[in-house]
DNA sequence: GCCCGAGCGAACGAAAACGATCATTTCTGG
DNA sequence: CCAGAAATGATCGTTTTCGTTCGCTCGGGC
């Protein structure tokens, strides 16, 4: 018995049980598909395109759903990390470039142990679908693997930090010790003569570990992180195998780099990389793009 | 005809360098929100409204993205894990209401440990937002507090299964023996007079590890799983402090779960379930949403 | 029986999004 | 330097979608 009547305006319309029933299998449809157009609602819950607008209009005041022009979003709690979401496009073009050339010095079989951040991430990207047994401590990174059934995935655990969506401290340190990888792939704040630096004290600690770890270190850092410290030193650059960054790294850099031992990879940011992880029809080197010759 | 290739779809045009930076942008800006509407990307890019439906028709082809009718949605590998893509409207109805009633029975403050399943992860959606710490071996959980800043999140490590998203094995194990929760939340794939049984050999030791770390076992299982044993054996029901199940348990079930001197909450799946967590918008004034769209 | 509210479906004008076309600018290659 | 191709931005007619309104049915309470 729904006691209705109230003369106080009612602060909730109580829909009826088979209203509700119905909002419910539609969310549930949104939430699995992500997006959902009008029709598709339609043909699912047999009802008319009336009642679908009007649920989508309850379901969205209620947070649940977001409208757009045709179609609905699932808007229940994406958990978005904040640093990826800061996008510098100048940056990113360098984050990919670089990620693509550490990506390919990677062979099939490989135990990779990936960082944070978002360089690396990048890197991750472009492993997906590869055949490689990947480690890390990445919220973020492990999502990419989580549903690959090609490649294994084995997550550090520990506290998570909200902002990066790392696991630190030293139950993944503690881990960290007990494995070996052929190859780790780290990240940095900041780069100087002196090593690797890295804004988080935590954090410094669990990438020690993963150079401890490693077979061979890649360092993908773009070129902005050359000459800036930051709060924890992290290790010298004797420890690392391969740095990989943007040519915008100055002469002085990389003879200071290439004098530290270290191999260096520099890469063009915008010309060739290919727009996404699909590789296709032409893999070849257009730095010359030869278009089709006109008559 | 000349080019008697077999390549159906045209040989690829070659887009020009700025048309594929700024395509490049355009999908990392999707990739990002997930969703974009036209408006959106002509903004972000600074680009007119032709070229954006020509960059979205070029990558549609490519696959990259797909075009809703106002936006485009990203289509790139989205981390789905197929137990969370298995839609049983019914039982979800059930498994939202009976989420609803564990979540009500944790506090603020309180410690929770959270097992994997699509269950648990229901009851992991009403507890965002809350201030709690969250102990957890599940991706997916993981995933919805990872950028909560109002709740400590700790990740079980170790090897990742693909089909579930949870962590397991021997680091997961150790890692739990050293911690200790006020309430675990763990669900089961089968319930029998014996106990719980589960259908993962590694997830029955981890399961049994978490029922050690906690100072009160819920746990969470619709009615379907009762009288249904799995693959391994879980746990007695002595463990278990508090079980939540719905309406279509049998009176010998709730008899035999009565005697076994374990508390039993049924719910009603459907009736009087609030949709979803979201029970703050309490507006008094139910005029049209009027959403605005700003141009 | 009668009233009344809730919910649904259909219809219609308004607003938007779409695709196609065309002129202009930019880039490339000879 | 010129020519041609590519890319862009604007316009326009068409299609789709949106929001509103109206009539209808179903149930419960009086």
């Amino acid at each position: 018995m729904v006691s209705f009547n109230h003369n106080a305006p009612s602060p909730w319309e109580i829909p009826g049980v088979q209203t509700r029933q119905r909002r419910s299998r539609l969310i549930d449809f949104v939430r699995v598909r992500g997006f959902a157009s009008l029709d598709d609602l339609v043909r699912e819950l047999g009802v008319s395109e009336s009642t679908i607008r009007r649920d989508l209009d309850a379901l969205e005041e209620q947070g649940t759903a977001k409208r757009t022009h045709g179609g609905v979003l699932y808007a229940g709690s994406h958990a978005r990390l904040p640093e990826f979401d800061e996008r510098q496009p100048a940056h990113w073009a360098a984050k990919r470039a670089i990620a693509a050339a550490a990506a390919e010095r990677i062979d099939d079989g490989e135990t990779v142990l990936l960082d944070g951040g978002t360089t690396t991430y990048e890197v991750a990207r472009l492993l997906v679908g590869r055949s490689i047994q990947v480690v890390t401590n990445s919220l973020p990174v492990a999502n990419l693997f989580a549903s690959e059934s090609r490649a294994d995935l084995v997550l550090l655990g520990g506290y998570v930090s909200p902002r990066t969506g790392v696991c630190l401290g030293p139950y993944a340190n503690e881990l960290l010790g007990r494995l070996h990888v052929t190859t780790t792939v780290l990240s940095a704040a900041g780069i100087t003569a002196e090593g690797l630096y890295n804004a988080h004290l935590l954090l410094a600690e669990t990438e020690q570990a993963m150079l401890r770890a490693a077979g061979q270190v890649f360092v993908v850092a773009d070129s902005s992180k050359f000459g800036r410290k930051s709060l924890t030193f992290v290790s010298g650059l004797d420890s690392i195998d391969l740095l990989v960054s943007d040519t915008g790294l100055s002469t002085e850099w990389r003879q200071q780099i290439a004098a530290a031992g270290v191999d260096l990879v520099v890469v063009e940011p915008a010309p060739n990389e290919p727009l996404d992880g699909n590789h296709d029809s032409h893999r070849d080197d257009h730095s010359k793009p030869s278009r089709e010759r006109h008559t």
